[in-house]
DNA sequence: ACCTGAACACCGTTCAAGT
DNA sequence: ACCTGAACACCGTTCAAGT
């Protein structure tokens, strides 16, 4: 431990300055023009500062990211909260993904961000680890709720399959459409046929009708979860 | 027409060069690092003469997405010449496209590159048409094949959905898993346990089980179709 | 009509000087 | 011990001059 004149909750506290005026920047304008520079101008001290707190322009969005990845696995949390079968605390995690998306296109956005090599190959070792710290939160919760399907009696997995790989398969999904969606785009047919809200719901019932989750998506009226989780999620965001 | 001293042929070929000499920079290094000068380098001509054929760097790269969905949607043409029923063609597409991947990360990882918004704010607006054009005719290779399994009875979508929804649903699903698994890092859990091709032809089942779509996963031996495409494909990439 | 590359504006990063 | 911002190296883009 290294003697420090300033402490460690000033020096906290101003990361999530920089943080914030990055994302505001990003907010107003786009994430392509980011620059130091105007990170610089929104903050009250000066370039050799923020470079001591993130070592490139690209470890200042990795932050971000990961300030994004935590928010989401606090509102996935909160959607497991949902009372009822398990199969719809998953609905309920999906309706809290889109309506944070919804809420917030720039900050899920930069969620994909994190994935790109650009990012990867410039943000520091310490901020990386900790992006894989809350993927890894992340999947230890959608892993929670298949083992509590499985005790449940709701759901066999295949016997080639593991349960992090049924968390995957839902995961990945989700994240394919938004991925595929992102960009409002009214040019493309493909952006005009489709509808984040619909696809998403419709291919995670798909997803788990193919696992032979139960309740099965004809059994079970699912509209009160998606209404109520609806309902609370946008009270929160 | 404008009068040209040029002739068509000749600038058609010299853009390949400067797509060519992109490519064979990201192939030996990282797509962060390219600069227009880095290209210039490797091009017989001078920077004023390529930003003559690409408006921007952005340009260059989305050109070279292009190129690649283009590539994509040959190599999917072909493996839906597999002899057999329609659930086995779209496994030779999946096939097909894990194959590509593992062949050529360069090239698969340039297809996730154009769907990033720092690329779409820089394109040029004709490539970036282009790029449309090419995804709608993905999406309509893929649309032919569910209108071929409705029609041999194979195959009845649900009636909340569309077949351009049920499309979208294979390829978005098929797009996250590539994504999410692209980077080669060792140190995250999520990549150690997943493998690209394990999940993308367990994910493809799944959702075609979900659809109903016969013959189901247990139902059919699926393996001399998997191991006829990676025959196939391998002659091909 | 087309090509060239010097010139310009801007950006990421560093580090000597200051407090 | 920490902050500052001038300085540096580099990058994308343009455009006057040349052929």
């Amino acid at each position: 431990m290294s003697p420090r004149v300033v402490d460690e909750e000033t020096l906290k506290a101003r990361e999530q300055v920089i943080l914030d005026a990055a994302l505001d920047y990003i907010r107003e304008n786009d994430i392509a023009s980011l620059t130091v520079d105007k990170v610089v101008a929104r903050v009250p001290f000066s370039k050799g500062t923020v470079y001591n707190h993130f070592c490139s322009k690209e470890d200042i969005v990795t932050g971000l990211c990961n300030s994004c990845v935590s928010s989401l696995h606090a509102l996935f949390q909160s959607a497991t909260r949902f009372d009822g079968n398990v199969r719809e605390k998953m609905i309920a995690i999906c309706i809290a993904y889109m309506m944070s998306a919804k809420a917030d296109t720039t900050r899920f956005m930069l969620v994909i961000t994190a994935k790109t090599s650009a990012l990867n190959q410039k943000a520091s070792e310490e901020r990386l680890n900790e992006h894989i710290r809350l993927e890894q939160q992340l999947m230890h919760l959608f892993c929670s709720l298949i083992q509590k399907a499985i005790e449940d009696k709701d759901l066999v997995i295949p016997v080639h399959m593991s349960p992090p790989q049924v968390a995957f398969a839902i995961w990945s999904m989700s994240f394919g459409i938004i991925a595929l969606l992102q960009d409002g785009l009214e040019r493309c047919d493909l952006r005009r046929l489709m509808e984040v809200e619909r696809e998403l719901v419709s291919h995670c019932n798909l997803v788990m009708d193919g696992l032979g989750w139960l309740p099965l998506s004809q059994d079970f009226d699912w509209q009160p979860c998606i209404d109520a989780s609806k309902e609370r999620v946008s009270g929160l965001v």
